[in-house]
DNA sequence: GCGACAG
DNA sequence: ATCTTGTCGC
């Protein structure tokens, strides 16, 4: 089939033309459709996604990259330049970088059995933060986590690795802060869709090494910086591993 | 009206 | 988010 017929009938999302009344009608429906039952399947690979951006420009620089479960070595990732006119607005984060995403998602031939947001799942005044939003999008488990607090209120956690709080809005459990080395900043984390609150915990807590950020996504801002600044290439990658007997 | 505000 | 140097602490 030619390219220019396919194009027609699998159009790519593109939500620059949206007013921020229209986002916040989109949200609503998306939470209907949301599930936080918890994941049954046991997880051998786990994503990270992000975005990176030169100042000033329309230009976005979009990736996911696959790691393996429970060691959480690289194995692929999957780069994407793209444009967006979408403007950065607190709480709808997803129509910004979602569609240049899931460009990078749709070209990669594996699926990933979790993937993890720089940024939140239903830690989000309607429950749909990027992460909840791409997963009833496409049907993928994901999870969020967040550098900063976006909504609800929490108790510091103690300054100790492992320690976490919960972070609640409306009378409700959206998410929670978690203290991923001592006396460094908590990062906030929360299911997307298909997993439970108790996952995305029991999750980010495994994806934690050397540094304050889960491997999935500071690997995933790393690679994304590495292919802004022209050090990686657009498209589908596989990692050749490192056998060393 | 005031404060908060992912990336 | 990105632009930037040194500096403090484990």
């Amino acid at each position: 089939m030619p390219d220019s017929v396919n194009r027609m009938i699998t159009p790519e999302l593109n939500y620059d033309l949206l007013t921020i009344g229209e986002a916040t009608a989109i949200q609503k429906g998306l939470r209907e459709q949301l599930s936080l039952e918890p994941m049954q399947k046991e997880i051998r690979t786990i994503a990270g996604a992000d975005i990176s951006l030169s100042l000033y420009s329309q230009t976005v620089y979009a990736g996911i990259v696959v790691l393996s479960y429970p060691e959480l070595q690289p194995i692929a990732y999957s780069l994407v330049k793209s444009s967006t006119t979408f403007p950065y607005v607190p709480g709808y984060l997803a129509f910004r970088e979602i569609p240049a995403i899931l460009k990078a998602y749709e070209q990669m031939p594996v699926r990933p059995d979790v993937v993890m947001f720089d940024g939140n799942g239903i830690l989000h005044s309607r429950r749909m933060g990027i992460g909840s939003h791409f997963g009833v999008l496409t049907g993928a488990v994901t999870m969020g986590c967040a550098k900063k607090k976006l909504a609800g209120k929490y108790d510091e956690p103690e300054p100790l690795q492992g320690a976490y709080s919960h972070v609640i809005d409306k009378g409700e459990v959206i998410g929670y802060a978690l203290r991923t080395k001592s006396n460094v900043k908590p990062v906030f984390i929360s299911p997307g869709h298909q997993m439970s609150l108790q996952d995305s915990l029991d999750i980010a807590m495994q994806c934690v090494r050397k540094h304050r950020l889960p491997e999935p996504t500071r690997r995933a801002h790393e690679y994304v910086n590495l292919f802004r600044t022209g050090q990686l290439q657009e498209g589908y990658h596989e990692i050749e591993q490192l056998r060393l007997f």
